[in-house]
DNA sequence: CACACTTACGATATTCGTAAGGATT
DNA sequence: AATCCTTACGAATATCGTAAGTGTG
């Protein structure tokens, strides 16, 4: 047994039409092509669907039973192709993607801009969110991919290096560093730092640098823009990353490169479920997300320009 | 474009086997062949519906989006599929006939009672109404065929001879006729004599014969059961149709035949509306009832065999 | 006799199965 | 090395279009 869109459109044209001739045409074959089809079609369904003589073509009682199903099965049919089709072409889809909030905050909108100038049907959505409850988000299939740090457990997780993000030191003007055209990780010894929390991939990136031993810890907070409060208000200094920058520019702020040797980085990852693939959709985004890596935080500069 | 059901079959088997070559087997298809046939789903819809490696196969999130509504649709192709055949096969389906009282009273019961032993899916119905209620019933389509005479306007209708009916006369059994075993139509000269209303087929048939006109007509009445109670309690007698017979056994009656050359007769047709197949069901029901249609008052012998 | 559906038939396109190829574990 | 999906390719099948056949008004 098979049953095709095809005869179920040919048996509708006929309908229409009651003649052959004439539905044949408007299914693009020849008369007898189509004769054919119908008759395929009857002998699926074992049962005669028109009463055919030359000069008249009605449906038998079956038909007409026939008839009451079909069309919505054809629609049916053809709304599935389509919807497959505008998933295809990326005229429609979900893209669900989770990042650090300093990605979240900084570098993502221009690309959900981007992306969403291309394929305006496509709904897109963002979690912003801490390191492990964005790889949690990636595990459970929640969101497509992540842009992230590498976490402790990246079991059944691909990561795909997207870019180094070098940290400043962000301090008021009038500190002695201030001025500055760049800073040894030396000269921070002893100076009072203002740190995030350890849920913070920022924190854990410093965590893993010796130098930052030496420092005394001031304080920890749990966002960003608390440091800034917090060192405007005198009460120490901060590493950032450069991507996070655009929370600190401030005319009584100054941001202060470390110095060739003494840089502290951390590397962000794409991270995706391992074996898994991507929508077309979410391959676009992808695609576009590599396309555009360069542009972010070349040394920074990228997040400086950001806020201008 | 074109969609199938085999192509619907095959994705459904191969999400639930996750597995080429068992999917294939189920399908009655070499893996090759089987393989093609996901491909010419791919190419139709325009998307991979399932990353495959050598060692896994997993719906991709179009084919995800795919498998949500594909079910459903197999489902109602096959479900369309298999409520044509079970018309075709006449497991199920419906006859409508129209029939003239007395032929429903009498014959037609057992004709309905032969085609449901056969056919018990078939859903019956009968009608029973005077000729031209009968006759526009079919014209209407309301019902499939009639058993009737016929009328006055036959444009668009088909008659096919069933039977002819010879009238009977039925008197008193003390009447002085009642122990002939035939009478002249010429002996009923003068007789009071019962008849049925103007709109019955029965007093249609008689109103042809110019030797009623010398009869006298004592009353008129609608139903044939009041003709028995008016003969009984001696009012008149009166000449029915042989079918009718079953109504007039009663051991206070006498049922006599017309004499060679002075028979009444009406003739009976099977009533269709011109150039209009019937159904499977009712074909069945059409070829029933020619092949019975001998059992069917010969001579009146039928009718009154029929209540032993 | 003209129109319209069916049948006949050769050509083309699809689909099938067998066998070989390539990738993954 | 074993498994399993894909590709290759000749064969069987289905479908198409042209042309002839048939029936109806």
């Amino acid at each position: 047994m098979n049953l095709s869109s095809r005869q179920l459109k040919a048996f509708l044209t006929l309908v229409e039409e009651r003649h052959f001739t004439r539905a044949a045409r408007r299914c693009h074959l020849t008369q007898p092509a189509f004769s054919a089809l119908i008759q395929s079609l009857e002998d699926a369904l074992g049962v005669r669907l028109f009463d055919r003589s030359t000069r008249r073509v009605e449906l038998t009682p079956e038909g007409r039973h026939f008839r009451r199903s079909a069309p919505r099965l054809l629609n049916d049919m053809e709304a599935l192709v389509g919807e497959m089709r505008e998933l295809a072409s990326k005229r429609r889809g979900r893209v669900a993607v989770a990042a650090l909030p300093s990605l979240a905050a900084g570098w993502l909108p221009r690309i959900y801009a981007a992306y969403s100038a291309q394929y305006p049907g496509v709904e897109l959505s963002l979690h912003d969110a801490l390191l492990e409850p964005c790889l949690q988000q990636v595990r459970e299939g929640a969101v497509d991919m992540a842009l992230a740090a590498q976490g402790r457990d990246m079991g059944g997780l691909s990561a795909e290096p997207l870019c180094e993000d070098l940290f400043y030191l962000v301090c008021r003007r009038d500190h002695a560093l201030a001025t500055e055209r760049a800073v040894e990780l030396k000269a921070l010894r002893g100076q009072r730092m203002i740190h995030l929390g350890k849920g913070s991939s920022i924190r854990q990136s410093l965590s893993s640098h010796a130098a930052l031993d030496a420092m005394q810890t001031a304080l920890e907070v749990d966002h960003l823009a608390t440091v800034t409060g917090l060192i405007l208000a005198g009460l120490g200094m901060s590493l950032v990353p450069g991507m996070t920058l655009f929370h600190f520019r401030h005319p009584d702020l100054s941001i202060v490169p470390l110095a060739p040797g003494s840089e502290i980085r951390r590397q962000l990852y794409l991270v995706r479920r391992d074996n898994r693939g991507l929508s077309q959709a979410a391959t676009a985004f992808h695609e576009l997300l590599m396309r555009e890596r360069d542009t972010l935080a070349p040394e920074g500069k990228f997040a400086i320009r950001e806020t201008p």
